[in-house]
DNA sequence: GGAAACATACCAACCGGTCGGTATGGTGCA
DNA sequence: TGCACCATACCGACCGGTTGGTATGTTTCC
């Protein structure tokens, strides 16, 4: 149905210069060991570069860690943005494809596809606003994408008592909840633990679409 | 309908000794910047006991995150264990009655309603495989306590098509990603985004449990 | 040549953890 | 009764290494 989205395979091309490379070792160190246990120093190991070039570039780590998120922001918004779901016609199975996608974007070792603002927003909410700000505008930018083809599904399906934007909410919500679950276990159970939270997800929003299908014919 | 449960009141006696203290510490440091962003001396000060104290208590700063843990594990499963919602005859309503105060519970800044163990697995998962067990008995713990009323409730609905563990770890996971998302916000609308998320989740098994009467007159 | 993009060397503060020592209270025995 | 003995609880100075950050080059490219 989709072209093949290989999980654990990064879709952003490989950075040339310094700050790329921070910003790409960022993203998996933040993933692996969390944005406090890193340190400047193993971000430059891990870019290959020099503690001059990380503080030519960025003021502070904690700036780091916010372009980090906006970097994080943007490279995945545009991979959701590109994906060929949006081609199908109707709204309830474009949302439900969404959330299929995501499924299929689940695999391997669970740092390799677990998100990088809910890691880092759930250490530094108290101790960086920046950061904090960073996080909820990548997370909500992310569900805010979804509205439209949510509202369109509720239209259609005569959903009431709820709204799109809660609703996308939700999917990030869980989305978030199931890498969560998915950290507590072993290497082989992580991705289909999370996996079966999007199942829920996806029979919640199956029933919620359908219920007009199933109560019209009383 | 429950005696009122106030958000942000710890139910925990305050410990008498250190080793007490310091997993009270623990908990409330952990909360709001993390385990790796907290230190040792920020838990002996937190705590109000001296560094001896701490490494007479635990022998590593990693020993006392297990710990806290468990702590964690076990002063949470005595509060749902004795809550009151367990009288409830009907098994759904019961399921639900768990949510509602899983709902009732949040408020109040966010540091004071999150969990321990979903804060510190995402940092530690890959780090402390000592921690990450613990992280994952504390809340799998948690959601094994539910599956007898919920499978009660899927029975009593004819539920198909899951189990009562996995939607015992759903409840789990949305909890979880609501805490995500909370920490995305502002002070004051952390709680209602939280309880947004428990709100889904509600519709969600009134759903699941409701198919019975929406699908059996056919 | 001059600014941007890096590299090297270095610093003070802080990190987890150790260590010698003390205060206290219980136990066994004369 | 009283005292030697000892385990537990706790103290706070201290250690080597690491931390985020800086100051000062050197190279690269327009």
């Amino acid at each position: 149905m989709f072209p093949v989205v290989l999980p654990n395979r990064p879709f952003r091309e490989p950075a040339a210069n310094a700050r790329g490379k921070l910003l790409e070792a960022a993203v998996r160190l933040v993933r692996t060991q969390g944005f406090a246990a890193t340190s400047v120093d193993d971000l430059c190991r891990e870019a290959g570069v020099t503690k001059g070039a990380f503080f030519h570039h960025f003021p502070s780590k904690e700036a780091l860690g916010v372009a980090a998120a906006d970097y994080w922001s943007q490279s995945t918004g545009a991979f959701f943005a590109s994906a060929p779901y949006h081609l199908i016609e109707d709204p309830v199975d474009r949302v439900l494809a969404y959330i299929d996608l995501r499924m299929a974007l689940i695999g391997g070792p669970v740092e390799s596809f677990t998100c990088v603002a809910g890691t880092m927003v759930q250490e530094a909410f108290r101790t960086s606003a920046a950061i904090r700000i960073a996080c909820e505008t990548s997370i909500m930018t992310n569900a805010a994408a979804l509205e439209s083809d949510i509202a369109a599904a509720m239209a259609q399906a005569g959903v009431t008592g709820t709204t799109a934007a809660s609703l996308a909410r939700h999917i990030q919500a869980v989305i978030q909840g199931a890498f969560v679950l998915a950290k507590t276990q072993e290497n082989q159970s992580c991705a289909d633990l999370a996996r079966e939270q999007l199942g829920h997800l996806r029979r919640y929003f199956t029933m919620l679409f359908n219920a007009d299908e199933k109560e019209a014919p009383r």
